[in-house]
DNA sequence: GCTCTCTGTTACCCAAGGGTAACTTTGTTT
DNA sequence: AAACAAAGTTACCCTTGGGTAACAGAGAGC
């Protein structure tokens, strides 16, 4: 969306309509995208969305072309925000361990955002299986990169050594469940959560003989009252 | 299903009537229950559930109420599968944390079968809201129960301090995403998913001192060529 | 043989919702 | 002022699919 953004000048017109069509047509995936994740797609009509937007239908239309390409476009971004956020996990300096943690606590954060949270909880099922396609893409450079930062970990040493593709499998399901139970309402922030959840698939459950034990919340027991198992909103 | 299933014998006519009812019922519900999985519940339309069945739509309703009633079964006997082997594990002899080894075993192997995946896939979403309360109260006490092994294992010593809640949703977050990705005709076996997620969680990614290190895959990387990141279906 | 229940069928109804056609309005350009 | 394009609106079409009504064949009981 942000693109290719100069300085807004009182020249040059054209420029302003071409971006405030961008900016409405991000509106209506954002939208969509949040209505998406609270009702799922199917049982969210384009008439929710133009309501959300103030709008009528037809004006829907004016933007997107169908209603797969809304999802398509959500969950394109969703993966998207998650590529890039690796790559540049991967691209900075440190070793293979802080670069994994990064990366971790990157997806997690990204995962309670309305685009993140459309990849994870509406995901690619719905779409025609061109898209699909596309989409698997994108999904398998992901997941490349993931397991290429595990790799190299465990060859630097500073990762146990394991089966690289089922412990990117793990990691990226804990990760990815977050999407699924996050509510940006509830008591927990979504830096707490992230941070927890990377500590906890670093460190694991088991105790460790001498090390830094994992960081435990103040109040010992029962953050809030929801629940927490499987699919789950609040 | 299986119920108070008495022997078998000639007397008692009325009783083989109700049990072929509810062995037809369950196919009903289990056919369904791989179509959600495989399309999605709102994609997934009755003359589709029918057709897998040999028979027309009708009949359907002969067994069932409703499409509503067809996913709330399911998702409630995915539910209750997960409920009694928790407790089951719990019931066990053993330390804490052989129980709660027991129990995450059992649990991914749960979600890999139809109305296990069924309730993760699809879960409690498309309900109507007076459905999905019932439901919550399940999972509650299927959290509780899993929350209440892990405050056990700290109390034990055979676990990490951390916070129980946090812990076990990402816990149950890495367990119940295997539900999403995995194929029962993929290359691995729910088995060997199974044991090596567990292993990963319990241990965690970085290396341990001294400990027994995890269980590596005789063919060091790539097991099979599919992509693992979210809600990729092989 | 006649009926009655259980199981299943064919034929139909109707609401929801994705998508379109054609008209109105607003503002920019010449 | 005239003209044209952009942005929305109202009114409509039509397929999909959940659900129902009314009918048809197989065994059990009088």
């Amino acid at each position: 969306m942000a693109g290719a953004l100069i300085v807004a000048s009182p020249w040059s017109r054209p420029l302003d309509r071409e971006q405030e069509r961008a900016v409405k047509r991000d509106a209506v995936l954002r939208a969509a995208a949040q209505l998406f994740n609270e009702f799922g797609y199917h049982a969210t009509s384009l008439a929710m969305v133009a309501q959300r937007l103030q709008v009528t239908k037809p004006t829907l239309y004016y933007y997107v072309q169908s209603k797969e390409e809304i999802l398509f476009e959500c969950v394109r971004l969703g993966l998207e925000l998650l590529r890039s956020a690796i790559a540049a996990a991967a691209a900075s300096g440190g070793t293979a361990l802080d670069k994994l943690k990064a990366a971790m606590h990157a997806y997690a954060l990204i995962v309670t955002r309305e685009f993140g949270m459309c990849l994870i909880r509406v995901g690619e099922d719905p779409l025609a299986p061109e898209s699909r396609k596309k989409l698997r893409r994108l999904k398998a450079e992901l997941d490349l990169e993931f397991r290429t930062l595990i790799e190299q970990g465990i060859a630097e040493g500073s990762l146990a050594p394991c089966d690289p593709k089922l412990a990117a499998f793990t990691l990226a399901g804990a990760l990815s469940w977050i999407g699924r139970w996050f509510d940006p309402l509830g008591p927990l922030s979504a830096e707490d959560v992230a941070r927890h959840s990377t500590a906890v698939l670093m460190n694991g459950l088991s105790p460790r003989p001498s090390a830094a034990p994992l960081p435990r919340r103040r109040k010992s027991k029962s953050t809030s009252t929801s629940t927490s198992t499987s699919t789950s909103k609040a």
